[in-house]
DNA sequence: CTCTTTATTTAGGCATGACTAAATTTTTAT
DNA sequence: ATAAAAATTTAGTCATGCCTAAATAAAGAG
């Protein structure tokens, strides 16, 4: 039986490990759990005799396959329970994290798979973050590309955040942005990398922080006109 | 913050409080939190002090005020997941209990309040047990009766069951029986207490052991036709 | 009322997971 | 290349919560 500690400690290194696919160092995962460099490293000792992990000494761990399937299981879990807060529930985006966090360590596979169909069998989170399958892989999801990088003069939507923080996503919500947001981004300042924005029904344009502009997921704004007027796209 | 072995001390002890209003022994206690008497006498000492309970040493314990408080809260987390497992994730009644039994430690008020009002606010969960309101009190119910003490010759419905371990609600599945089933108690059999029952669609009259009339609810089946034909009901 | 049985507590250990302080290894800077 | 800084591990404790075995108190039998 996996205790919720040991969850904790598989989820964090996955999270590390997905950005930065190299070896996780115990620092970054103390900072994570919020323990000690000391109480982590007594604690990758033991995952890796138990086969979740390879532990280099002094200079990090990666998962095991082994590790790496059980960490996506809570994952999954996790944004599961996320989707069933905000859109069953009525939370908010920014309140669901930390009662996801202590959800998430229930694990019964029937439970997981029964609340993954009665959600419609969702492939995003509220953050619009991947949710895993019951394979323990990731769902397939449309191409979206960062808002500092996207097209400029092109109607985009906000699909996601990047390692949105509850206190990031009340900065949003200052900001007046959310899942489904539509902006055009007009210009893109070379000082900070700041984006000069606009939103579809208000004249005033806005300016990003770049902090901002590199946390954003995007997508073109609509699927429908495509090659419809491709003259029109080439004048822009 | 309370761990999930205190949380579960605190319901076991709840549940012996109920049935039994006298001091809840050592030995029970540990029977149902599935530990030894040694373990759990430590672990009284500390509830005591905490002020959860009162402990009489060598005689028992009784919940305090604020320990019951707590422990109603846990209750009704349990039964209210229940509701949801069963009414909206399709499990069967003998299913969710030791999921329950994880989800109920979760312990956010707002989550408990949200899910209650996602499910309308019920008053009994599968089982037909009495869910605790966000006061921390029983919700009321209709006055129920044991089937072995209910009146002869009247159709009933059964509205819950009494400690209904997984065995048993299993054991009512093999019977044909559910929260609902209608039936008329024919005949009690003095030799030990078995009931001759009548079910509405069926010819057969079935004998119920008295282990199984002892451990259901039941209320009188139709308040429709009350006493629109008293005089075919005095007929029978 | 005494003896025996049963219930409860105490004593002594063990596993888990956390911490601080100290030792050691690796990395960075000069 | 060597010294200073940073990261990591080791050593030594502590709190929880569990166990078995032994001591003690309460209840029941005669
Ligand atoms: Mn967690
Ligand atoms: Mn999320
Ligand atoms: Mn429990
Ligand atoms: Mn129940």
């Amino acid at each position: 039986m996996l205790t919720v500690s040991v969850e904790n400690y598989l989820k964090a290194i996955l999270h590390l490990q997905v950005e930065g696919d190299d070896l996780v160092s115990t620092t970054a995962i103390a900072q994570k759990v919020a323990s000690t460099p000391a109480s982590t490293s007594a604690m990758l000792a033991k995952l890796g005799e138990r086969g979740w992990l390879e532990h280099q000494p002094y200079h990090g761990v990666r998962l095991t396959k082994k590790g790496h399937r059980v960490a996506m299981d809570i994952l999954r879990r996790h944004r599961l329970w996320e989707c069933f807060l905000v859109d069953h529930l009525g939370f908010e985006w920014d309140q669901v994290h930390e009662i996801a966090e202590e959800l998430e360590h229930v694990g019964s596979v029937e439970l997981t798979n029964r609340l993954d169909a009665f959600l419609g069998f969702p492939k995003l989170d509220p953050h619009g973050d991947v949710i895993p399958g019951p394979n323990g892989r990731f769902r397939s999801v449309a191409a979206r590309t960062l808002l500092t990088e996207a097209p400029r003069n092109l109607e985009l939507v906000v699909v996601g955040v990047v390692d949105g923080g509850d206190a990031f996503l009340r900065h949003l919500g200052v900001l007046g942005i959310q899942l489904g947001t539509r902006m055009t981004v007009l210009e893109r300042l070379s000082f900070d990398g700041s984006l000069h924005v606009k939103y579809p029904e208000e004249e005033e344009v806005q300016l990003l922080a770049p902090s901002v502009g590199q946390r954003l997921w995007v997508d073109q704004s609509s699927p429908a006109p495509e090659i419809l007027f491709p003259e029109e796209e080439d004048l822009q």
